[in-house]
DNA sequence: AACTGACCAAAATGGTTCTATGGGTCAGTC
DNA sequence: GACTGACCCATAGAACCATTTTGGTCAGTT
């Protein structure tokens, strides 16, 4: 029995849908739930019958493309362990990121709804753990326990360079008019630097590659259940 | 003869002194000429002496602020060839950069800044060419035609790259809070992270290091030279 | 010549009043 | 039970106006 009420209707659904596409174009503030209900071809009681507050329902928005996010992730991993190597997880996670656009205005600092993720200490908690540095900590010790970084390096130096490489791709190829030269595929220079910074010379055993991926994906399913419990609280109780 | 009218006029160098600490503490927006006058001992009319406009004041500052900088980089660089490979020359960027308040608050949305600084073509000229997608553009070519990065990338893939990670590293040392472990010294992660990146197995003959460090000087001394014009603009005439 | 600060006029600001907006509710309908 | 949209009321925003502020000027002083 899914969780996710747009699961069970179908005007819930179009709401969402609705709410996505208002918001990522013109940000929470400028977005009413009036608009929102009209684009879903609903009362606006409609909207209160599934979700107690505007906020609730943005909340959930925010905690569903993060679910979609952490999904790709798991699902990709999965049905490749190789995937978690440095030089495929690095693109994977900013190419992902970049096609969340609530996490991309999130980026941009639109400040509603930045306000909103984080006024609450829980929804604040889990904004934290969807963070770069969050995702850095949790995952790049199980990265270098099974051998897939490079071990001439302490690990903490290794996280922050990740992050720090993370968050200078991110910013450039969201703004490719920054970059200081065309290149033709950004996610392959990345790659390619992070394979170069922390993968170590001789490719790990393929079992390794397996026992990093279960690792890797037991903490992409641990933030997954929280996003999960997120939006349970945000939406009204299910009959 | 120095351009700087701070070097003719006392009472000037204080209004500067006064400006730079006033913007740095308040933003362009909340900071007014009489506060500055006042701060500096002068009377209003006296600013007026020196630059026609506050906004022509700001802009000088502004200015003055990336001479610092870029003379910093041409000491160091003129003191010791070897500051310009890339593992010396990343930090130096970034820590230099990190040292600049109105470069601190321009990177952090200062809006009244940034519309002085863009508003005329060729103050935007100026700013757009203390940009690191600048910087990385025109240093990059340099290096590697002397050697200094290796040759089995293309050049565009490692000025991008390169961009990527001074604005990454630029990023999270602004904000350690940011960043998902503590190291000892961001620096020196940035300086290995651009060694392992760019540098080549074998280094370089000191004879190419100088060339390299040559012409880089020459690139930096050019921009010097643009700054120089720019607070010329911003001046009133002397006598 | 260098400098000052009173002055001017334009712009900004703060306060008040009035109108519009929008989050949320719920009686009525299907 | 699912749904609707008129309605309510708190809040936001617009318009207006009086006052204050500030960029810039310049006659007078040293």
């Amino acid at each position: 029995m899914s969780r996710l009420v747009e699961h069970h209707s179908h005007k819930a659904a179009r709401i969402l849908d609705s709410a996505r596409e208002l918001v990522a174009d013109h940000g929470v503030r400028k977005v009413t739930v009036s608009e929102i209900a009209a684009a879903a071809g609903v009362g606006k009681g409609t909207v209160y019958l599934y979700w107690p507050t505007k906020e609730d329902l943005i909340l959930g928005l925010f905690a569903r493309e993060l679910l979609s996010f952490l999904d790709e992730l798991i699902t990709r991993v999965t049905a490749d362990p190789a995937v978690v190597l440095p030089r495929h997880l690095a693109p994977l996670l900013v190419r992902t990121g970049l096609r969340s656009p609530l996490a991309r205005r999130l980026a941009a600092k639109d400040g509603e709804l930045l306000r909103l993720l984080t006024e609450q200490a829980g929804d604040r908690d889990l904004f934290d753990r969807t963070q770069p540095s969050a995702m850095c900590q949790a995952v790049m010790p199980i990265l270098r326990e099974h051998g897939l970084l490079r071990q001439d390096r302490p690990l903490a130096d290794q996280s922050y360079a990740m992050h720090a490489v993370l968050v200078g791709f991110g910013t450039t190829m969201s703004n490719p008019d920054s970059a200081p030269t065309r290149v033709g595929d950004p996610g392959e220079v990345l790659a390619d630097t992070v394979a170069l910074l922390l993968e170590p010379a001789v490719a790990p055993a393929e079992q390794a590659v397996t026992a990093a991926a279960d690792g890797t994906v037991a903490v992409f399913r641990q933030t997954r259940d929280a996003v999960l419990d997120l939006i349970d609280r945000s939406q009204n109780l299910q009959q």
